[in-house]
DNA sequence: CGAATACATCAACATCCATTGATGCGGAGG
DNA sequence: CCTCCGCATCAATGGATGTTGATGTATTCG
């Protein structure tokens, strides 16, 4: 779905949740690790946390007290799908302007 | 660097931006025919488009009275190395909550 | 030159989005 | 139970960002 797709890049795409997701790389994290490492308010993680799950970027799992927050594998490879298919092998175009008018 | 990263991030994660990506995927377009694919007004291209070029998402080139852009691979590429930086191998932890008070 | 075309820029406005502090909720433990 | 802790949610505020219409600039052509 392209609107999901879109939605997982809004939702890295912001300097706090970016960060997050770097956190994550090496493996699920509690809120309150998370908000030690960055120094950040709860209700400002809480809400982050909350726009990347929204986006199934990152998957939440409760263990008592705590939440712990870990990355979806398939989320990040589909971006990269993404990325990878729009990017330029070599194909270029020779540049050639409509004729006459520009838009006709 | 890692905030030209952050910013290709947000260049790309807006609707319109994201659609002129995609469109730009099979070479290079005029701003005029951009404006006809989308459907959208001139000022709000020339808008998006200066947006994507200071992420470096996209190149300019004059010819006569167009403007033509263009993908920039390595820009693509910068994004895509960092989702699978990120995307997690197979390395979870094991959720050990921290000893005593979650976050001393 | 002067007119027309393709595009950039600007100011005013609208809209979305992140931050903050307060409150709510559920689980754990005395 | 009652309380503390980790986390979610909410309303209010403020700042960033997209949209629109008008104007500016460069280029081509008659």
């Amino acid at each position: 779905d392209r609107a999901a797709l879109l939605q997982r890049f809004q939702a890295v795409a912001e300097e706090t949740r970016f960060e997050i997701v770097r956190r994550l790389s090496d493996g699920e994290r509690c809120v309150c690790e998370l908000q030690a490492d960055l120094d950040a308010a709860q209700s400002r993680l809480s809400f982050h946390l909350k726009k990347l799950k929204e986006a199934g970027v990152v998957s939440d799992r409760r263990d008592g007290r705590w939440v712990y927050y870990a990355l979806v594998p398939e989320a990040l490879e589909e971006m990269r799908g993404f990325l990878g298919e729009v990017k330029p092998e070599e194909g270029w175009r020779p540049a050639a302007p409509r004729s006459g008018e520009c838009c006709g």
